[in-house]
DNA sequence: ATGGTAGTTTCACTA
């Protein structure tokens, strides 16, 4: 099963996109981030027309808003409200007996100041609500799966310059503290990382602002699949989709995709 | 130190 994560900032928009992913990537599951659009107005037609039949949708007017798309059966979930706030941040299905969890963490805003940045303090809070929650699924003992655009880059190695983002939101000591807190709380497994060497610099994410994204190359990785150990094993590949960002009218966020090979219950059954 | 772009809720807000 190929799960593919992705922030679109406005699924409407990129619906083109959204099938070039499908097309070229064919990803199983698409998780959606920042997809803008009440439930209502969910371009369902378009997405089933790429072959995925089964979607799941969460969304408000403008702003957040989170959907799974799947081309196999999924059984809906509860959604969670994090920081008590139903803010469209987080989905959730079972496909394939895996709990496959979509969130989008808020960004926080610009000044890395609880006291000063309301935006900031909710980030900080939510991220302690996700190490809490994280313990409890652990609890649970199920096949997990956590991804999404996580708006912090955890390693040195997951932004452009470690020391100039030292006081930039998405990369400050607190903010990598809390989300690996609540890695370990959950004792996820980052899918990516499981290949791809943590000395090795890497990015999901490049500003809108910059002249030329890949030639300042100035990004972040914010985008991440965490998956509970007993999956782990199952792990076949996990990449950042680079190219994405190079792509029509692109998101400033790419798609990360990891592959999980059938579990040993599957192939006793074949 | 500043400002740069994109999207939606638009002469303002979020990222």
């Amino acid at each position: 099963m190929r799960i593919a994560t992705w922030n679109v900032n406005s699924v409407r928009l990129r619906l083109p996109l959204v099938a070039r992913l499908a097309r070229e990537f064919g990803p199983d599951v698409i998780c959606l981030q920042e997809t803008k659009v009440v439930d209502d107005s969910f371009p369902r037609k378009d997405i089933e027309s790429l072959g995925y039949r089964h979607i799941a949708v969460r969304g408000m007017k403008g702003y957040n808003g989170v959907a799974i798309l799947s081309r196999l059966p999924l059984e809906p979930m509860d959604g969670k409200q994090f920081c008590g706030r139903d803010d469209c941040r987080h989905i959730a299905v079972r496909i394939e007996g895996i709990d496959l969890h979509c969130l989008y963490i808020p960004a926080g805003g610009d000044v890395p100041d609880p006291t000063e940045n309301d935006k900031f303090a909710h980030k900080l809070e939510f991220l302690d609500e996700l190490a809490l929650w994280s313990q409890a699924l652990r609890r649970q003992g199920r096949p997990v799966a956590v991804v999404g655009d996580f708006n912090v880059a955890p390693l040195e190695t997951d932004v452009w310059s470690h020391r100039q983002l030292l006081t930039v939101v998405s990369h400050t000591p607190i903010e990598v503290e809390k989300i690996t807190r609540a890695q370990q709380e959950g004792g996820w497994v980052d899918a990516v990382r499981h290949f791809v060497p943590p000395a090795e610099k890497l990015y999901s994410w490049w500003s809108y602002r910059a002249r030329d994204w890949a030639a300042s190359d100035r990004g972040r990785r914010l985008d991440h699949i965490w998956v509970s150990p007993d999956l782990a094993p199952r792990l076949t590949r996990a990449a950042v989709i680079r190219e994405a960002r190079g792509w029509e009218r692109p998101s400033d966020h790419v798609p990360v995709v990891a592959d999980l090979d059938k579990s040993q219950n599957d192939l006793k059954i074949v």
